[in-house]
DNA sequence: GATGAATGAGAGTTCATTCAT
DNA sequence: TATGAATGAACTCTCATTCAT
């Protein structure tokens, strides 16, 4: 009976991160009780609230995200391995950062934002090391600091907009990353 | 009494900024009302509906946005221009472009956005000439296109953080947009 | 400026008609100052609340009713004018009853229904008038009192339906209303 | 839980039918709700809007009104059975027809006034067998059509007033459909 | 006296959350 | 443990009524 409990969880973050990436926070809990096919108490047992239901998402999404650009950084040519997660943190399918904006909307005081945090962070570090290992390679520009890209990577994935025009602002500010004339 | 309300009406937009700039479209009508210092009748009697207040909301910021754009892009080295405006979209106080974001939110289908949407086409009038002026000039990238730009700035305008992160963010996105090396 | 006031006053009450008579109760009152071209101020100036305003309708109503059937009941033949008045109340375009239902919605605990009562009982003795008339000549039945007649009146005149129908089952009543064959 | 949920939707039902009953379409939802002895939130759980509880209340009513119409029907004599119904639907408990006055009122234009008129359509039909079979045993007056006299029973239905004027308003009325001294 | 802007109680409706089954 | 019915606070919107001009 452990294993239903796990698989519904499963089914239930999948649904919830369906309609949150939609929807954004006004996506209804029911909604995602639908979509994962179970009673709306299902939902409320293993997420006690919206909150938290919301929150578990953005945690399944940035483990997945730290995952893939972890993963990404093994590969041999550091320039190249920090460009493609770049680009794949914006558009990716499974890896969009779209969800942490929902994170962004309410100030998030209740001091519980731990978890969230701490999977943010493991994002963050996994940049920054395909950062420091860019620049070591002389590939991408010395002055650059995590704080500015892991921004850059979020701000271009929550923007809406055209596939193509999105592909162009990347080349665009990946050129901004790119080493200086003078270095 | 005309004066009276349309101190209102004005007190009734700046509050509706403040909120919706705050929680986006889940701000509530009846805490705009509280902020402005009215009843929530007085809002509904100026703007018949939720979203009639949002769209005023949106209109207003672009037409101030397009104003300071294009009077900024009287003045006279154009490189210096377009960097200063772009600066400006994205973290100038009264120009904020945050709340466009709103409009990305609902599926703009009632065919009634045109007010809105000739506001937007203001403001990329507006950027649009500068850009070129700035191409022209030899100061920006031949490359770029309205398109892109324009993402970028409500990219960065929409992305929350340090004050010094985001400055620093936006000189590499200008780093990327200065013209290349071989041009 | 006595003159003005009285004006206005009577192309309020002219709009109340109007109003009331097409959607009841659920007329809003600025529907009506909209209509007589006057402001919603002016309304209440003249009755000091929505319950006012329609009572004045119904009196009107009810008065001009009264009056109209006295006149009739001047005519010669006591049962042609019976039967004529009978329909006209039922269907005639500046007599209809229709408003008094108004009235029955709800409860009248207000105590001060009492002019809307003078004027009901104005109709009613106009009724009672041309019935016993009608009666003295044989040509209604001897058992009928007013209050039948005066509550079929009303009921056929809330009736809506065809105008053709509604004419059929008034020649059924007033058939039902003529001698009995014993008689 | 099925069967809470029914009694519920029951209680809901019929408070509606007292509360509509009493008020018109002015009556409020929270009312309904405060009789019912449930929550707002149950009562449109079940009616997704109130135009949607009126008309289920009007189905049941108008549901149990033919039922006891053709039950009334299958008597032996003809005469007898349609007097006798025709004063039940204008005064009858649980037959009252004044909720279907409630249809008369917003122009019904929604299109999905199926249920509600094939509702009335069965009540009309069984009125209409009562009709054709007194007719036939020559009992009521043969020119009669149905329109009159479900007309006459809405109505009369509608009218308020005493019970004994009511009776008496009837019986004047069955008499104008007794068989024509020439017949 | 007339005007119409402001008010706020109240109505319909939604949705996170609880709880009986 | 899962279910989904019940709950009620909160939200958008309406309208009778008041009041400054």
């Amino acid at each position: 009976m452990r294993s239903d409990a796990r698989a519904n969880r499963d089914r239930v973050l999948a649904a919830a991160e369906e309609v949150f990436g939609e929807s954004g926070n006004a996506g209804s809990t029911e909604e995602v009780a639908r979509r994962a096919g179970v009673g709306i108490g299902t939902v409320f047992r293993h997420f006690p609230t919206k909150r938290a239901l919301v929150k578990a998402t953005i945690v399944r999404h940035l483990t997945l995200l730290a995952e893939t650009a972890r993963a990404r950084g093994e590969g041999g040519e550091a320039g190249a391995a920090f460009r493609e997660t770049f680009r794949e943190m914006v558009s990716g399918a499974p890896a969009k950062l779209t969800l942490v904006a929902l994170l962004e909307e309410p100030a998030d005081s209740t001091g519980s934002a731990d978890e969230v945090e701490a999977a943010a962070t493991m994002v963050r570090e996994a940049v920054e090391e395909l950062l420091s290992r860019g620049q070591q390679a002389g590939e991408v520009r010395a002055d650059a600091t995590v704080d500015e890209v892991y921004m850059l990577i979020r701000a271009l994935a929550n923007a809406r907009g055209d596939r193509t025009v999105v592909d162009r602002a990347v080349d665009i500010v990946l050129d901004g990353l790119s080493p200086r004339r003078s270095e």
